[in-house]
Order: structure tokens, then C-alpha cells, then sequence
DNA sequence: TTTAATTGGTTGTCAAAACAACTATATGCC
DNA sequence: GGCATATAGTTGTTTTGACAACCAATTAAA
């Protein structure tokens, strides 16, 4: 997906893209709703979010009812690449799992949630 | 792991230990090999060789039949925590797997192994 | 209500990954 | 032998992750 992403000369990391996934489906959100839906801890979104700044890609503002939060809003840029990202993201799903059972699948969430769960 | 390492004041990160595992397997390969055995890249594999002899883990030597190649031995210091390191990982290993099916564990493996052929 | 604990975010440091550019040695070919 | 190419390793830059320490705002408790 990177390297679909710097072909397209999108100038996006993937990691960047997990933050934009996110705003996508619900936009306006904490940083700290970002760390949770990420699985980061706040100082990696705190500069992920400064280099999504620096890109033009999100906005940080004050949030009115706690003023210890930033919402984090997108720009027209943000949202005007959004198909495309998500067009990149579901050709290399097919890619990766292209030859695999469906049921192999739902087996192997299963095994890795299961895991995560043993270690979290 | 990494934190078992840590609570053992081990000081060894996961990557570096990485290292050391082909290593105890094998003493005294180029980092060339170790590149390939770790699926580093050949600037990843300096740096980590560069803080495991910071760390008095590893010696680089010169290789006799190729001058380009560096050796990569094991100090005494690496050979003596093998056996506690080797501990920590058979104990996460376990505790990772903790209630999944030895069937199942095949299935994710295979999956993941197709996964990673298709996008090689 | 004033202090204590919690929550949201930032800054600093270190280790690592990805990528490009580079040097030095080896090897293949004419 | 001499040149092109491949291989082994290093250095530089940028982004990220983990962790500790910190500040400011909010909430809970005495």
C-alpha cells in the first residue's frame, strides 16, 4: 500500500493514512480518540497529527466544551484524496489475499485476536 | 517480551535480539547473512551491529577470503544470557498462544505465509 | 473550597525502518 | 589487463514507536 501510495505520489505514510482512516469515518475527533482507535500512545499522535498539520491534510481547533482537547478536523485536501486511498487500501487487501480461503480467514482473526488479547 | 526483557534489566531490544537468535544459531556470519535471516535491509542491519557492539554483545572482523564482508562473532557477554533469553521466548510464545488450537495455529500460519508470497 | 487525582496534550531521548547516495572490494567479460 | 557490474557495508535524512517527564485543564474528594 506504500508503495501504492508513492506511485500515486501521494506522499502519505501508511501511518499517516491509519489517522486519516479514522477522520474519514467520523471527522472532529480528540487526539486521544485517535490514539484509542490506533493503538497509539498520545506522544506518536501528537506528532503524527504535527506532520498531517505540516501536510495540510488536518486542522487542529480548540474544542469549546474541554478546553484541554484539539479536535481534528479535515481539509478539503484531506478529504479530496480520501477514494483514492481507500481504492489503494481495498486493491491490496484483494492482493494479500488473493488464493485464501474465506474460512482460512475468519480462522486466523480468530488466532490473532485471541493473541492480542493474551498479551494486552 | 520486550518487557520481560526489561524487567530482567536485560537491556536488549527485541530487534537486537532478533539478531542475536540467528546469531546463536549460527556464530560468526556477515551482515549481509543477517539481513537476509532478519528481513532487514542492509542500512537497518549496520545500525543494529553498531549498538550490539556498543552494547559489548558482538565483534565485527574482518572476513579473510572477502574484504568486503564483516564477521559478526558472539562475545562471552551474548553466549551467557542465551539460555535466559531463550526462557523469555518459549514463556511468551506460550502465554501468546494461550487457548488456541494447534489446528488453528496451522491455519494462521499458512495464511500468513500466503499473505506474505502474495505481496513479495 | 481547596487539595488531590485524572485526563489531554507536548517535549525530549533513544532505537529502529525506509530510502537514497555513497565507498570499497569482487567478479565477469572483452 | 581493463572496464562494467554486482556485492558488502556505511552514512544521512525523515518518520515512527516506546518511554519518561512535564504542563494545563478537569473532576473527585476531604
Amino acid at each position: 500500500m506504500q508503495k501504492k501510495f508513492n506511485t500515486a505520489d501521494l506522499n502519505l505514510t501508511i501511518e499517516q493514512w491509519s489517522v486519516l482512516y479514522h477522520l474519514w469515518k467520523e471527522d472532529g475527533i480528540s487526539q486521544q480518540d485517535l490514539c484509542q482507535a490506533t493503538f497509539r500512545d498520545k506522544p506518536s499522535m501528537t506528532r503524527l497529527v504535527d506532520n498531517l498539520e505540516k501536510a495540510g491534510l488536518v486542522k487542529r481547533s480548540a474544542s469549546k466544551t474541554d478546553r484541554r482537547k484539539n479536535l481534528i478536523t479535515l481539509t478539503e485536501k484531506a478529504k479530496a484524496i480520501q477514494d483514492t486511498c481507500h481504492g489503494f487500501a481495498s486493491e491490496t487487501v484483494d492482493e494479500a489475499l488473493a488464493g485464501v480461503r474465506d474460512a482460512d480467514i475468519e480462522v486466523c482473526k480468530v488466532v490473532l485476536k485471541q493473541v492480542y488479547e493474551n498479551l494486552k
